[in-house]
DNA sequence: ACTGTGGAATGAACGCCGTTCTCTAATAGA
DNA sequence: TCTATTAGAGAACGGCGTTCATTCCACAGT
């Protein structure tokens, strides 16, 4: 055999590369598209720049995941990793709701551009019906109405979504637009607002102070409540006749901030 | 002049194609992206396609509109179009609400994927403004405290977008796996909840019945009740003591169109 | 110790995309 | 009638997701 004989120039060296010391896996190829995602943002987000990450040509990335869409799905799914929702508590529905939706825009804060994946996500998938239940249980629980529940479900779930999907295209903009920082982008747009003709929009002008000054955890905190009063309006006292009743038909009266 | 004699039959070199006999027009192209978005949807509607429906090349679109980007946020104010949202009733503003919404979730259903365009639309832009300021102002006719009804605004446009979003996936979902009508996928839908195990799913088999006896209509009507019954539940009962009187100094009466 | 085999990674290619560039041809103005 | 302007055409560029034939490697069986 000519095994030592010195690599003939036109033909490419037989073995190139270090081996793949480490195997790939779905689990490295998700984590490696989290880290693109983080750094370069969801747009720029392709098989290439992970495989690129992973040092691996992107070809071999379908030996694990069939196709982008189907990486997307593993990235969403994974955002529900070690998420507890507690045991449903009948006296404390309302609060294990407002801490879920808190958990829920936390959880998608914490990759840039993750509320563009998780949008399109399927909320049905195997892995994620657990959640879907449990917090379908803590409606239950709370003495929502099967058909309350089921549309509670939707109210909470398109509501941190789209809040946090919001904040995450604000924030492409601030970055787009060369805003350094949120504060500088905040007084930026409350300018704007202020400065709109008083006559032709005289709300946006007469809120755009209350909307600013308080910080998106505060929207956040406040379009859940609404959504909490709402739900429970609808909660039948069934029983729960003696000490500690709640609120009539409409309006509850108040909560834990 | 010459311009009205008829072209000599020998000289029909000189203009040998069609001169482009109606000129592009942004509006034109916005037309087409409508027409190619309701036969192909979202996924397959790009420039190419755009040109080819209106019998042009690619770059032609470039001289009438700067990018894809743009062109999307074209058909998303297109949206809006026709759109009269009533004046500020503060007797009447949960069904003005109510109403609102669903005008949102109709104009959203009435082309293909349009929640997909909606989503990451620019909801201040120039051409919307005047919508949102009239929301504004049905909130705050109706009472709404102002951080209130700024809340408000976000809880309502994500429900309406996120529930008409989940609708076009649903149906994409549908056409994809060969289902040919929406009772036939409700009905693959429902077994499949039904056919989960109890044990594990407790909830989402108890209410399976019930997420799918009602239409998406009852569902999308439900969830509106609820965030309209939340927001009610912040009505400041400032004065309005007794008949007649418009309400209090936070909601201004009304405005010209 | 050798060899055969199967799975995993490679590199090149395909067809598509959004966008840009150059050039042509038709129009409008003097 | 000549010229300046400009809308549109056509080709090209780089990048995308995906596929495919090939190559390499680790390991099983002899």
């Amino acid at each position: 055999m000519n095994d030592e004989l010195p690599a003939l120039p036109w033909e490419r060296s037989r073995r190139r590369t270090a081996p793949a010391r480490i195997p790939l896996t779905r689990d490295r190829i998700v984590d490696a598209a989290y880290v693109v995602l983080d750094r370069e943002g969801y747009e720029k987000l392709g098989m290439r720049q992970v495989a690129a990450e992973l040092g691996v040509a992107v070809s071999a990335l379908y030996s694990h995941v069939s196709s982008k869409d189907e990486l997307f799905e593993l990235m969403y799914v994974r955002m529900f990793d070690d998420w507890d929702l507690p045991e449903p508590d009948p006296e404390h529905w309302r609060e294990q709701v407002a801490e879920y939706a808190r958990d829920g825009r936390a959880r998608l804060h914490k990759h840039r551009d993750m509320a563009r994946i998780s949008m399109g996500g399927i909320p049905f998938g195997p892995e994620t019906l657990p959640y879907m239940d449990r917090i379908l249980g803590i409606f239950r629980a709370g003495g929502l109405p099967d058909r309350v529940a089921g549309a509670a479900g939707d109210v909470i779930s398109t509501f941190i979504d789209g809040f946090a999907l919001e904040e995450s295209m604000w924030e492409t903009r601030r970055r787009e637009s060369g805003q350094n920082s949120w504060a500088e982008m905040r007084e930026t747009l409350e300018r704007y607002f202020e400065e709109l003709p008083p006559d032709r929009f005289p709300h946006l002008v007469a809120l755009s102070n209350t909307m600013f000054e308080n910080s998106n955890d505060d929207r956040f905190d406040l379009g859940i409540e609404i959504i909490i009063r709402g739900l429970a309006s609808f909660v039948e006292e069934v029983e729960k006749t003696e000490a500690g009743g709640s609120s009539g038909t409409s309006a509850p009266e108040d909560e834990r901030p």
